[in-house]
DNA sequence: CATTTTACAATGCACCTGCATGATAATAGT
DNA sequence: ACTATTATCATGCAGGTGCATTGTAAAATG
C-alpha cells in the first residue's frame, strides 16, 4: 500500500472524519488526534496529509463546497429541457436544506464553518466563492424563466437570488438548532418559489 | 468594593469581554484566562462569578438574548399608534442586521453562539426561546396589520413570521462574512416588506 | 538485489486548557 | 473592635493541544 496512494482520495476520506465530528462534537473538537481515532488512523498519518491543522480545515470545507457544486452541476445536466427552471431552482433549494439525516448532518457542518469563516478570512474566502456559484445558478435559471415567461419581468433577478439564498440559509439555521422541522422550511421555500413563479392561468 | 458587589452586574460585565473576544477571535478563542485579560481581573475573579465555563457561554447568550428583546420591547412601547405594524416589523428586522459596527459585533457573536448551539442543547434552548419571542412579535404585528387592512387576510400569518425571521437570519449570515454589504441586506428586506405591506392605492 | 522513496506510527515537547486550592485584604455585621 | 464574610488574586495540577522528530516497514526504482 505504501506507495501507490492517491493523496487528494486520502485526503477526502479525512475530511469525511472531520465532517462526523464537527456535526457531533462541533468544531472545537476537531483535533489531530480526534480526527486520526474517527478515520481510525494514527495522528502521524493525519499530519502527513495536512501540513497544519487551519489547512486540514480548509480542505474538509472546500471538499464541502466541490461536492455541493459536483451535485448542482450534475442537477443541471441531467435537466434535458432548458426550460425547467423552477423544478431546478426548487431542487436546489431542496438540496440545501437538512431533510435527511445526512443533509442534515451536511447543514450542521456548514454552519459550523460559516460561523468560523468570521474570524478566518481564507475559510471565508471559500464561503464567499461557493456562494457565488449558487447565486450564478439561481440568477441564470431566473433569467430563463423570465425568456420563458415563467417569472415576471418586474422582479429584479439579482435581488430575488439574493432573496433566495438567504432564506435557505436562514431555514437551515432554524432548523439544524430544532426550531423548525425540515417540512417547515419545504413549505416556507415552496411559497416562496409559489409567489415567484407565475402559475399556469386555468385556460382549460 | 469586595462585599456590596452586584453579581448580576459583574457578570454582565464580564459578559461583554466574552462577546468581545467571540467577535474578534472566535468561540474557542473564549478561555477563563483571556475573558480575565480582556475584563482586566484575574482568572480567579471569572471563576467567582462562573461556575464553569459552560455556564460563562450560556450566560453571555442569555444576556444578548435579554439586551436584544429589551430593546424589541422599549420599541414596541415607543410606538403610541398600534395602527403602525409595518415600521414596527421594519424596526424590528433592522435591528437584527449588522447596519453599523456595534451590531455587526452582535451579529457575529450571535452566529457563533446559534453554530455552537448545534452540539450544545442548553445553548440551542435559549435561542429557540429566543427566536420564540421574536415570531410572537412578528406574528403579533401582522395581525394588527391584518385588522387595519394594511395586510391580506389571505397572507398565512405564522409562515410570513417564519419567512420574515429566516431572511433576516441568511442576510446576517452573508453580511458578517463579506458576502453582501448592510445595505444589500436592507434592500432585501425592505423589499419583502414592500410585497407584503399593501401599498396605499392612489387614490388622490 | 540494493537503494531510495514513501506511508504510517510512536513519542517528546512546549504550551494551553479548565478547575481546585490557598492566600490576602477589605468591608459588613455585631 | 472583633469577627465573619467575601471579592480578588496567585498558583498548582492533570490533561489536552499542535507540531516536530524519529523510527519502521513496505514498496518502487535502478
Amino acid at each position: 500500500m505504501p506507495k501507490i496512494v492517491d493523496h487528494d482520495r486520502r485526503r477526502r476520506e479525512l475530511a469525511q472524519a472531520i465532517w462526523s465530528i464537527i456535526a457531533l462534537r462541533g468544531l472545537n473538537a476537531v483535533t489531530l488526534r480526534s480526527v486520526a481515532a474517527e478515520a481510525g488512523v494514527s495522528m502521524g498519518t493525519v499530519q502527513h496529509y495536512f501540513r497544519t491543522k487551519d489547512q486540514m480545515l480548509l480542505f474538509a470545507c472546500q471538499h464541502m463546497v466541490d461536492l455541493a457544486q459536483a451535485g448542482a452541476s450534475s442537477l443541471l445536466e441531467r435537466s434535458q429541457h432548458p426550460d425547467e427552471p423552477e423544478s431546478i431552482i426548487r431542487a436546489v433549494m431542496h438540496q440545501t436544506l437538512p431533510v435527511d439525516e445526512q443533509q442534515r448532518f451536511g447543514s450542521a457542518v456548514w454552519l459550523a464553518f460559516v460561523a468560523h469563516a468570521i474570524v478566518d478570512d481564507e475559510l471565508a474566502e471559500i464561503i464567499r466563492h461557493a456562494w457565488l456559484g449558487l447565486h450564478d445558478i439561481l440568477t441564470n435559471q431566473l433569467r430563463t424563466a423570465q425568456q420563458f415567461g415563467k417569472v415576471s419581468d418586474d422582479v429584479d433577478v439579482e435581488r430575488e437570488a439574493l432573496s433566495l439564498a438567504t432564506v435557505a440559509d436562514g431555514l437551515v439555521q432554524h432548523a439544524v438548532v430544532g426550531q423548525i422541522s425540515a417540512d417547515d422550511a419545504l413549505a416556507v421555500i415552496d411559497h416562496h418559489l409559489n409567489r415567484l413563479f407565475t402559475k399556469p392561468s386555468y385556460r382549460a
